[in-house]
DNA sequence: TTGATCCATTCGTCTAAGCGAATATTAGAT
DNA sequence: ATCTAATATTCGCTTAGACGAATGGATCAA
């Protein structure tokens, strides 16, 4: 019951959700997309990916300088109906779309100080 | 998205989950019945109980002293799928078992000090 | 009317959580 | 070794949220 009630609040959070929404969209995305994609600080973004990472739903993986998230296939039933909902449902939020739309432009390269590449 | 972000953090909160867990169970639940089964103070019932219903997640009635509390049919569907989860899966969370007995307990008069009966 | 009961709300306090700025860390590039 | 870029973490601050105790309001009984 309880752990159910750290799994809620850890997606109660705006920006979390984007983040997730992001990630059923793109299997791996990198601190420096997220905060492209959000127009948020950097310290903004990893904060936000830590929780997300403690509550078990996102994987990291270090390639470089990058860290890349990615969705944690649930293996509680509880967490995966809800995350699957969330899928299904949040497309019609106001907004989603348009973070889509970002994510895309961002991975086309869009916007990149850098000359390098995550990926 | 941030209403479903909303939505969460309602739920993000274990006595605010229990009640839900008890009003799938039961119809109809007055605050002392919440008292008693959750073990809380009137206050910490009542502050809940508001949460809830400005969240959209329950209905409120009110019969003479007694405040009753139902849940609301959700017409989101992202938070009807979210609330059937919980529905079929929070039973097997630790103290899930326990608090549905105590309020078979509660309802069958037991441990109340008063005679009269909330319905 | 007086008292008792159920409930909502307020009050003061405490803790959790969010934020940007700054700093630290790590890894690739030179 | 040195520099730079990507990320993590710390710092100080601010706001949100949770709590119990106390207060107030409503209702019913006597």
């Amino acid at each position: 019951m309880k752990a159910t009630a750290l799994l809620l609040k850890a997606l109660g959070d705006e920006a979390r959700l984007s983040m997730l929404w992001l990630l059923m969209h793109q299997a791996e995305v990198c601190v420096c997309d997220f905060m492209e994609v959000l127009g948020c600080t950097q310290s903004k973004a990893s904060r936000h990916l830590r929780t997300l990472f403690h509550a078990g739903l996102v994987s990291h993986r270090r390639a470089g300088r990058w860290s890349h998230y990615s969705l944690k296939p649930a293996r509680d039933p509880v967490a995966a109906t809800i995350l699957a909902a969330l899928r299904d449902g949040l497309g019609t939020r106001r907004g989603a779309g348009r973070l889509l739309g970002r994510l895309t432009a961002a991975k086309a390269g869009k916007g990149r100080t850098s000359s390098s590449r995550c990926d």
